[in-house]
DNA sequence: CCACATCCCGCCGGAAATGGGGAGTTCATA
DNA sequence: TATGAACTCCCCATTTCCGGCGGGATGTGG
């Protein structure tokens, strides 16, 4: 298996296209003989990037009927660190329920497996691998091949990054110590006047400071500016 | 190595004190043969949580003199998703410099690696490895080892986040599907009146939200709110 | 040395957000 | 079926923020 996960890797390595990726996907489930294959990076929009087996009727409903924003698989994998297994799942509400169903009816498989990635900038992506199989069964799969996962959908966003800087490149503007010290303190939930204060300069010159990194982050106010410093990295809370 | 690896991962996963933690980089300086292993988690108030091999004079140090705000790892790692190899970062700011030069003054090696993994709610930490090395037998040892620390990273980790929920469990609120897309408006730099346009729903209305999330959050203000609710992973822009 | 960035301070008018209050509907789950 | 949570709408007075304008002092890097 190690050198066939190996060529599995460099045909990821390689990708430098959609189809590409979407090659990688079948080749990993041609490995791993498993159902379905996908990556797909998720943020507020939906889907904006991403690659797998299922069937087109499905990730077209999937997307008409909104599941995303109730998609067990979804939430639960970004409220956790760990790969999920989906029977772990909390799949108590009734919208999650007829989804499932509505699933198994395109032919997705009853097991699934969900590696959660995180990049830089809350960026957000799952490696999903599915499957029709005994519950048993499947976490011994699991056992076997957990770790691998983790190295390949790694090794997924990683291209999937590149491949999204390649279209945009994205300047992260840098802030001054006092631009960051501003930005920090609104973040806290300082207003201005506490925030001046905490800083030992007066009201107007920490706007200046603010107005300043709205500028530099191309914010419209200054809850924007806060949301992009803390997105793109630039201040943690 | 694949054996002895297996048997650190072991470790990693029984540690239930920081001690334990302590042990955990102790025995993977011992196994990799490497000066320092450090992994520490960050946020703005510092290191939240963090064990590791660095003489206590450069712990000490690095905190008072602030150079966590300025720590070219630190902040390169948390710009990028892959592993750094710490001659890549930028220490081109001369305070960036300074502190390279202290490090060395406090018994560091001159070559660095580190991984950083991220967990949910915004959640980063840093999994180190320092060495005292030429570049090239630097770069070969990345090379060979740079899978199977990520693999360590993820586990020092995965149990860090388990020591931390058993402290202090963390109530992530749960906010309501218009709540949250009000926060995710917001933090798209919408003003209230757009943000409503965008909901379709009056202004009035989408205040309701705004002070519900800010409750449920226990934020001090909209720009708090949205900080907050960005940094829980709650939203992604 | 000069330029550029950073750091600090001030004023103004208009626009927007805040923090209270109340009141009705729908929907799911218990 | 009832309880609670979510969703929708409205008013008012006060505070805060916004986006310009102006100025000067102090550094570091080329």
């Amino acid at each position: 298996m190690g050198n066939r996960l190996e060529r599995l890797l460099d045909s990821v390595q390689a990708a430098t296209t959609l189809e590409d990726f979407q090659t990688a996907t079948e080749k990993t489930r041609a490995l791993y003989r498993v159902r379905h294959v996908v990556y797909h990076w998720v943020n507020s929009e939906g889907e904006r990037f991403g690659a797998g087996t299922y069937p087109d009727a499905w990730v077209d409903r999937y997307l008409a009927q909104d599941y995303l924003r109730m998609d067990p698989v979804i939430f639960g994998c970004f409220q956790r660190f760990t790969p999920a297994n989906w029977k772990d799942l909390d799949w108590s509400s009734k919208p999650a329920r007829v989804m499932l169903h509505d699933a198994l009816d395109h032919g997705l498989g009853n097991q699934g497996y969900s590696v959660p990635v995180r990049g830089p900038n809350g960026q957000f992506a799952l490696f999903t691998l599915n499957h029709e199989a005994e519950d048993d069964v499947w976490a011994g799969f699991i056992a076997r091949n957990g770790r691998d996962l983790m190295i390949l959908a790694h090794e997924f966003n990683r291209k999937a990054l590149e491949f999204e800087l390649g279209e945009a490149a994205q300047t992260v503007p840098s802030l001054s110590p006092r631009e960051l010290a501003a930005m920090r303190a609104l973040a806290m939930g300082k207003s201005r006047a506490q925030a001046a204060a905490d800083l030992s300069i007066s009201e107007h010159t920490l706007r200046v400071y603010i107005e300043s990194a709205r500028h530099k982050l191309g914010a419209l106010n200054t809850t924007h500016a806060v949301a992009r410093a803390l997105s793109s990295g630039l201040i943690i809370v």
